[in-house]
DNA sequence: TTTTTTATCTTGACAGTGTTTAGATTGCGG
DNA sequence: CCGCAATCTAAACACTGTCAAGATAAAAAA
């Protein structure tokens, strides 16, 4: 608040929000710890009271980004109120997310220690996607709900990708392509 | 070849390879071109007498890269016999080339200028997918055979991303993981 | 309260980066 | 053979990530 004092007050959350901002804006190339350091009005090597590194800074931000996704997934789950269209308005909400922020997507998945066993977005997409699949019993049934939940899963990841390429989705009515191209493969 | 030369020779194509193979190694963020440059026994500012900056050279990397993407692609068509499975035997080398080069999805994804109207990869897969699904006559079918073709695309495109990620699909049976997950959505 | 500790920030430095400029070298067309 | 254009080197610039030493202030201990 307060921009005179030698101690920031709460450097560490301000560098991520701002940083936030810049990576929708220009991307993460072009971000550099010094001019994020000097947009904040702190000297170049404040940051790293904080952040062990730019990596370690990156991945705070990265964490933070995957929170609102995450929340973004479970509200739109939440506000569903027919079972039947969850999956839809889910898929929905996943794809719009990134179309609205298209520079998220490729700085959130530009790691490479993603694991499916602890990623929250995942672990929710799939829970609510087993429910309106049906639950697995147990044999066959289970192995194909299993890879019919990577299938949607791949195809909402895939369509958020594709929907930021210029002309392969109607963005003007983002919403009811998404809705037709989820049926169109039998949801 | 012969090194102790003052004119390189070949150096532009050389750069280009070489920064192919540290991309596939270590990836784009510690790619540097006095580095590149370094290793191919040149001063740090040879290079930008073929290439007009970084991007420059990151973009004809891509290009190259692209290249061979659409190559596979088209050898996948080719090589396969039966027209019912061709759309399989395409899925398969799609998410395939990026398997086997985790780090070129990200690369090649992580421009912005891509428009379908001229990525040589997508019209490919398009024509092949548009004539395995029935040629689109008018009205209403045409358009439903291009919701099913960017759904197919959107579907072995997120599977290219979601493929590196640590659990997702058993890859050590790859081939036959994605032809179930591309019937799974009745292709 | 006063004192001590700890977290936070600044200053100054270093190596590495992209890139430009001026000049050296060389292959090639006349 | 000569001159031109392409290609390279050397030297420089601004900028980057990051570390070490010290300044400041807030929090904890006395």
């Amino acid at each position: 608040m307060k921009t005179d004092t030698y101690h920031h007050g709460n450097l560490k959350e301000e560098l991520i929000e701002k940083g936030l901002e810049y990576i929708n804006r220009y991307g993460t190339e072009s971000l550099s710890m010094r001019k994020l350091a000097d947009s904040v009005g702190v000297s170049p090597a404040a940051p790293y009271a904080h952040f062990k590194n730019k990596e370690a800074f990156l991945t705070a931000v990265r964490d933070y980004i995957t929170d609102r996704f995450y929340q973004t997934l479970q509200e739109a789950s939440e506000r569903c109120p027919k079972p039947e269209r969850i999956l839809l308005e889910l898929g929905k909400s996943y794809v719009r997310f990134f179309y609205e922020n298209p520079l998220y997507y490729r700085f959130l998945f530009s790691r490479d220690d993603i694991d499916t066993e602890t990623y929250q977005p995942f672990l929710l997409f799939r829970s609510i996607a087993e429910e309106a699949l049906g639950q697995p019993k147990a044999g066959k049934a289970a192995s194909s709900v299993h890879t019919k939940v990577i299938a949607l899963w791949a195809l909402v990841h895939g369509l958020s990708s594709v929907v930021t390429i210029k002309g392969a989705v109607d963005t003007d009515h983002l919403d009811e392509e998404v809705e037709q191209i989820l049926g169109s493969v039998a949801v």
